[in-house]
DNA sequence: CGAGGATGGTCAACATTGATGACAAGCGTA
DNA sequence: TACGCTTGTCATCAATGTTGACCATCCTCG
């Protein structure tokens, strides 16, 4: 006997099998981030076998990418009007995480910024922070440079996320939320509506 | 003959050779950023070994964090007058990556961005925001919520820095310079003198 | 001069990581 | 039964950061 019988567990359509890979994935991604967890211990939770993660997902950056994606939640509030938008946006980032799909939203975009080291993952980034923030402003936004204001009010969201959920501030984690939503949203609405009229 | 001389290149001071790999890290890593860079690639083009590196840093995330660091030019520029200081923030921003060390400390706080998946480089992030941007301004800001303010600028001035430099939105990228420092540094002015006779 | 120790440097190895390819087992079908 | 597709497992690979044993050079003191 130089080979000793395979285990095999039962087998499972290949559907079920990938499901329960990206439900362990997006868990551990969620806590950990791309670098700490690693595919054996994502094959693990799965109870599967590490290789079975790779011949499913092709590798482990595509996994990342997969599972951390962003269920677009803020494209709502910008169909809204635009007066105290800011506001409303900023509501979405700071408060949503309480709901259950925002707290994946914001998590998968704090996890991309985290391990924005990588081309592919940058790449990815850029194309969700357009998709959900840029291009549903630019739409909205009229005069002067709207294109550009549009991109700075994303860039602004960016920048309130990164310091909460990323850089962890401890000041702005223990502030009152509402008053960040005040002043924060105060400042990105300054960006929307400036150039309604007339450019500088 | 069992072992054959061993190489030895011509002794050197310790200060020397630190220094020497020092400099090739600092280009390695500011070009490539941490993930891409291995300790042989360093050691190689420091024309060393790759257990130098280690013998004189300690570890690859130390030599990262001790040559990715922010020789904070921002700090003049809120020394100044509150009024247009928020422009003058985002023009350090945003054209001083034309010079030499402000293109290392933009550079260097990019890659410590992008490297965050590691928790003593988020650390080290939090702690170099907090000292370069958010702590020199509480010290100017006064009225209602100064602190959370000043960190809200921060918040701001990472979220440009990331967009540009991390995301690397092509809008911003490719936007006339005076326009982002106008309107962004408008943005952020308001947050810097919103509060300032009184609190909302 | 020569012994001894500190200092500077090299090499071979280790554990762990993501990834690959050969192969086994289940299951349907002809 | 025999074939073939799908699903799963194992052994293995190359590359990574890191370590410890081992040289080699220089300074110093007897």
């Amino acid at each position: 006997m130089s080979t000793r019988p395979r285990a095999a567990r039962p087998r499972q359509p290949a559907a079920v099998t990938r499901s329960t890979i990206f439900d362990a994935a997006r868990e551990l991604f969620g806590e950990s981030g791309f670098d700490a967890v690693g595919i054996r211990a994502v094959a693990a939770r799965a109870g599967v076998d590490a290789a079975l993660v790779i011949r499913h997902f092709g590798s482990k950056e595509q996994l990342f990418l997969e599972t951390m994606t962003v269920d677009l939640p803020a494209v709502r509030v910008m169909e809204g009007p635009l007066d105290g938008m800011g506001r409303a946006i900023v509501e979405h980032v700071v408060c949503l995480p309480s709901t259950r799909t925002g707290a994946l939203a914001v998590t998968a975009l704090a996890a991309l910024f985290r391990a924005s080291d990588r081309d592919e993952v940058r790449r990815n980034l850029r194309s969700t922070i357009d998709e959900v923030f840029a291009r549903p402003l630019v739409r909205r936004l009229t005069g002067g440079d709207a294109e550009v204001r549009a991109h700075l009010v994303a860039a602004q969201l960016g920048g309130l996320l990164t310091s909460m959920h990323v850089v962890q501030d401890p000041v702005l984690l223990a502030a009152d939320p509402q008053a960040v939503v005040a002043r924060y949203g105060d400042a990105i609405q300054q960006l929307i509506s400036e150039g309604e009229g007339a450019a500088a």
